[in-house]
DNA sequence: AAAAATAAATGATTTATCTCATTTTCTTTT
DNA sequence: AAAAGAAAATGAGATAAATCATTTATTTTT
């Protein structure tokens, strides 16, 4: 039997309150939106979607966390983005040559809606107040973009993983005190630095105070200290 | 007096049959788009627009040809890309926090036609087509982002050089021939390394027959080869 | 609870790339 | 055409960061 949960999952009426994106839809737009919706559930690992393939859907995350990663050479990925619930994902290739440009996978046990990419578009046309919404993800996407390629082309290591570690803070946790979702291995892809240089630089930062590792929980002592340390350290 | 041609400039509805995305609007939407729109010509070295300031007009490049690109840290750039006619711009600022992310240069005399972002956004809402191309448009340079993301982080010098060689051949000139419009220092900043390495590595590709120089005009003679380069060299 | 597997830490070595100093070539100005 | 200025080429040395090998902790499985 197919993993698809249909029946036990919120609709997109209920969703509306959540999604500030599908709050801006009416009756018969959320009912365009819920055609031939479904959602899945994911355990750790599994892949939601692979880069490469047909991007068919528009995506949004209900529950657990999952990360978004670019897969470049010889296995080796760069980790864009940490996805919580509500976030909405599908990437680049959504209206151009549909495929989708990223891989993501779950973290964590994670449910994930799929909206038709068809429907989505029809929802688009008939609704400016959702298209420029749409249009603004796109664009905020961009900008976020254009800071990791100045942070990963222009900063050295310790400044690198502060950028990742003020990321989880400021966009996913909001509390200086946090369980790493993310393996040495992780942070390096999120970093673009080995898992080697992500252990030494981590250790550097705890002997300076900045921050305080107990084994996967992590504290941020000296936010300030990181901040300097991300403009260049 | 102020450097601004409206009077011997195109209007839209000319440029209608030039820029395929001013194509899809129809006579009043042209109108809307050619209010309060003006032309500017700058000579070689001037900023059209800087990043960090109001993004009030997405621009079209009508003439000549420009630089965009993102100013890092300590005064270094990195060129993002080589804009020609008929190429629209403006930036992921429009429609979220109004400021533009990079600054655009001049590489030459070029004419750029400022379009009010407001009227756009108007035009935008009321032609779905538009919409939807505009949000195509901002997709692909999503994708195109992911490439470089991976190109600057994944690959060595010679490697990212073949990139930033094979995105002049494909996207600029469209011939293995042509003169190069950039320095060695903005070939290095297209492609993350110091002037020094990019002299280097031009070096290198000409001894190996990839390439031929003569002073700012260069012939790619192995395209293949530089493919290969491309592929992690 | 023990064993196996995986992840993290640590150290020694190598390598890609930058920096800085100097010379040569090209371009612009006078 | 000469002089000045800017860009490019070249070489030697310094350095950030990767790689590889080994040990120590944590998880996971049995």
């Amino acid at each position: 039997m197919l993993n698809v949960k249909s029946e036990n999952c919120i609709n997109c009426e209920t969703c509306n309150e959540r999604s500030p994106l599908f709050s801006l839809l009416n009756k018969e737009e959320l009912a365009i939106m819920n055609s031939g919706r479904f959602e899945v559930q994911f355990d750790a690992g599994e892949t939601i979607v692979k880069q490469g393939t047909s991007a068919t859907h528009m995506m949004v995350l209900t529950g657990g966390m999952a990360k978004l990663f670019l897969q470049g050479f010889d296995r080796r990925n760069l980790i864009l983005d940490i996805i919580l619930p509500w976030k909405l994902f599908g990437g680049p290739g959504l209206f151009t040559d549909m495929r989708y440009h990223y891989t993501v996978t779950a973290l964590e046990k994670t449910h994930v809606c799929f909206v038709s990419a068809e429907n989505a578009r029809k929802v688009i046309r008939l609704n400016p107040d959702f298209a420029e919404s749409i249009l603004r993800h796109c664009n905020r996407n961009g900008a976020a973009n254009f800071d990791r390629l100045i942070s990963l082309t222009q900063k050295q290591m310790p400044g690198r993983l502060a950028d990742a570690l003020l990321y989880l803070y400021n966009e996913i946790f909001r509390t200086t005190k946090f369980v790493l979702p993310l393996s040495r291995l992780e942070l390096g892809e999120m970093s673009n630095m080995t898992k080697e240089s992500v252990t030494r630089i981590l250790k550097d930062f705890e002997n300076e105070g900045i921050i305080a590792l107990d084994n996967k929980s992590i504290q941020i002592l000296k936010l300030e200290t990181l901040k300097d340390i991300s403009l260049r350290g």
